[in-house]
DNA sequence: TACATAACGTTATATTATAACAATATACGA
DNA sequence: TCGTATATTGTTATAATATAACGTTATGTA
């Protein structure tokens, strides 16, 4: 069977939602926002993040418990994620690093274990926060 | 002011069994099993774990909100971890490789800030899980 | 059309974590 | 050793995050 190429109704709408947004969105303040255009329980909106997690849409700042577009136009399956964090501000960036990741997706820890996915949070803080 | 050295007593309540465990344990397990030592509230277990992860002696799984007990002895400050996590039967081990954590540690972005803290999951299937 | 799969809607509930307040213990300089 | 700042404790209530379980409806495709 094939991944599916078009979006359902309700993952449309959180899609669109998520992707207006230049930050991390918490589930419920997401839920708040499209209850407009119909989604009115808290399932709704986790399902649709779970599965435009799954395919790569939306990646979860786990960290932040916060829902975020992914940037990466050929980004196809979460997979092999890294973000900025600022403790400052908040602000999240996806960090699109080819080098940084090569280097991850080719580790092997001692045992010899291979890794199908990673995701990565540094945390710091950011220019303007820092001059503050 | 100094960093503490020694620790209170629910802390060590708290690390004591989180160390005995193998596995990162959640916050309400944690709970009820250190009931018999008197701690009857979340807030009890949540405000050890708090000080524990921030002098270094536990850690945080993010993506399973689950804790464990840092296996790298001189690790004082929990500021740069990495986990390696099997999806099969939720083993998680710390790694603990030096070049890995000279390169994250020493990582920039684009944009040239640099990062005082980094958590890495590594997510895959263990020896054993993947020859099921 | 028929069937499998994905998505939906709904209610209830589980799980994870913090707010707010008052009391007690501890460290440490004067 | 007194005073005082800070950390820790205890407690109740509640906030925030996430899933179970059920039945129904839509969609893709042989």
């Amino acid at each position: 069977m094939q991944k599916q190429q078009h979006l359902s109704k309700n993952q449309k709408i959180v899609l669109d939602h998520v992707e207006k947004a230049n930050q991390p969105l918490k589930a419920y303040s997401i839920l708040y926002n499209v209850q407009k255009k119909g989604l009115k329980a808290p399932l709704q909106v986790y399902r649709a993040l779970d599965k435009l997690v799954e395919i790569g849409k939306i990646h979860k700042i786990e960290s932040r418990n916060a829902f975020v577009a992914c940037k990466n136009s050929n980004c196809v399956v979460s997979n092999a994620t890294a973000f900025s964090i600022c403790e400052g501000c908040e602000k999240v960036t996806e960090i699109n690093n080819s080098k940084l990741s090569k280097y991850l997706g080719n580790f092997e820890d001692s045992s010899g274990m291979k890794y199908s996915k990673y995701n990565l949070e540094f945390f710091g803080l950011c220019k303007k926060c820092k001059n503050k």
